[in-house]
DNA sequence: ATAGCCTTGACG
DNA sequence: CGTCAAGGCTAT
């Protein structure tokens, strides 16, 4: 549990490499570099598109108002530029990227904990055509998926959930560096904070929460109808799918690694590592959503425990929806996953019931039934017992 | 304007 | 002392 290190840490703005603590998170040297510009020069930038604009290592130069919105969006702090341009030392961020540090570093010895926790179970029947879509060549880490035996499959739990929002209650926000304002922002006054508040006529989402509950007028009526504010506002919200790929993928191809060569891992614990990293993603989704990252923490994990696997089988159906092709399911990794085989199988939990939405949800409710607390249902349940 | 590299300096 | 985020510099 020492070697899967600091590998893999990726800017939460733009992709890249992170190149330490900037502004009160992990992030890349440009986009510090572009934070720093924006702020000391007190820039203002507009969208040419509808300010949703994605954001990756290639196309961060292309709107830089939307490059703004995501760093403040991912918690980047104008209150960690210095308007006097002292250089050096230390400033009050500091015990905090110390703590975040540590936060880290036992959250992740907490999920190599928990994943040793399943055991392999062999895996048997016939083995699935997997056309990876992902750049780095998932499908030669990853063994082939073979449908689990119903029998011995292990119970699935969630153990990383638990960890993600325990993260919480530490003042800083660990590893989910989102507004969810551990601290309130307000506390710690920028002394370019307001410039950016006091803007008259643009509507800065950062000035939020004023004029975003319904679709604002718009007061410039030259763009045709742009999408309320609203939708914008979670537009802006979402994450990015390439990023969150990479980063299952590279877990697994990680985890797939430190298992050595033969000790395979089986297709069900492979679709659990994938549930619990989707399960990651969703949460880094709602804790950095509007609205959703003004509510007490205490709050947001009642809700989130209320309906984790709602929330799933929603990914899931979005997922499949997007990628619209029939018999083939899309995971998150990239992989296609054609379903015949399954369907082939008699009685087996993800032949024809699987695919019936109905049963999902049904899936659901027996999750949170048999899982007396949170995290600690069992997915599988949710899977075989439709 | 961008982004990689350099210099600074409080904190431990 | 070393660390490492902050600002500075500069070729592209
Ligand atoms: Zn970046
Ligand atoms: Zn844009």
């Amino acid at each position: 549990m020492e070697f899967s290190h600091e590998l893999e840490d990726l800017c939460p703005v733009c992709g890249d490499k992170v190149s330490g603590y900037h502004y009160g998170l992990l992030t890349c040297e440009s986009c510090k570099g572009f934070f720093k510009r924006t702020v000391q020069n007190n820039k203002r930038y507009t969208c040419a598109e509808n300010q949703t604009c994605r954001i990756d290592k290639t196309q961060r130069k292309r709107c830089p108002f939307c490059r703004f919105q995501k760093c403040l969006n991912v918690g980047m702090r104008l209150e960690a530029v210095r308007a006097d341009r002292m250089r050096g030392g230390r400033n009050k961020f500091g015990p905090m990227y110390k703590q975040d540090r540590a936060l880290k570093q036992q959250q992740k010895a907490l999920i190599h904990v928990s994943n040793f926790k399943l055991e392999p179970s062999p895996s048997l029947a016939p083995s699935l055509q997997t056309k990876s879509s992902f750049p780095g060549g998932l499908s030669g880490l990853l063994p082939p998926l073979t449908p689990p035996d119903c029998d011995c499959v292990p119970p699935y739990c969630p153990p990383s959930l638990g960890v993600a929002l325990q993260s919480h209650d530490s003042p800083f926000p660990g590893q989910y560096q989102y507004t969810a304002a551990p601290f309130p922002s307000r506390s710690i006054k920028s002394e370019y904070l307001d410039q950016y508040l006091i803007s008259p006529d643009s509507p800065p989402e950062y000035s939020y929460p004023q004029g975003c509950l319904l679709g604002s007028p718009q007061t410039s009526s030259l763009l045709p109808a742009l999408p309320p504010q609203l939708v914008l506002n979670l537009l802006r919200c979402e994450p990015d799918e390439a990023q969150v790929r990479l980063k299952v993928a590279t877990y697994l191809c990680q985890e797939q690694k430190s298992r050595g060569k033969q000790e395979k891992l089986s297709s069900f614990r492979l679709l659990c590592l994938i549930a619990d990293q989707t399960l990651f993603s969703i949460v880094d989704w709602a804790r950095s959503c509007i609205f959703f990252r003004e509510l007490q923490v205490g709050d947001q994990m009642k809700l989130l425990h209320n309906c984790w696997s709602e929330l799933l089988v929603l990914d899931h159906i979005c997922r499949q929806v997007h990628h619209g092709k029939e018999g083939i399911v899309l995971l998150v990794t990239g992989e296609e996953i054609e379903m015949s085989p399954f369907s082939a199988k008699q009685g087996h939990p993800l032949s024809a019931s699987y695919r019936e939405p109905r049963n999902w949800w049904r899936g659901c409710r027996v999750c949170r039934w048999t899982g007396k607390r949170w995290p600690a249902s069992s997915f599988s349940s949710s899977l075989i017992q439709v």
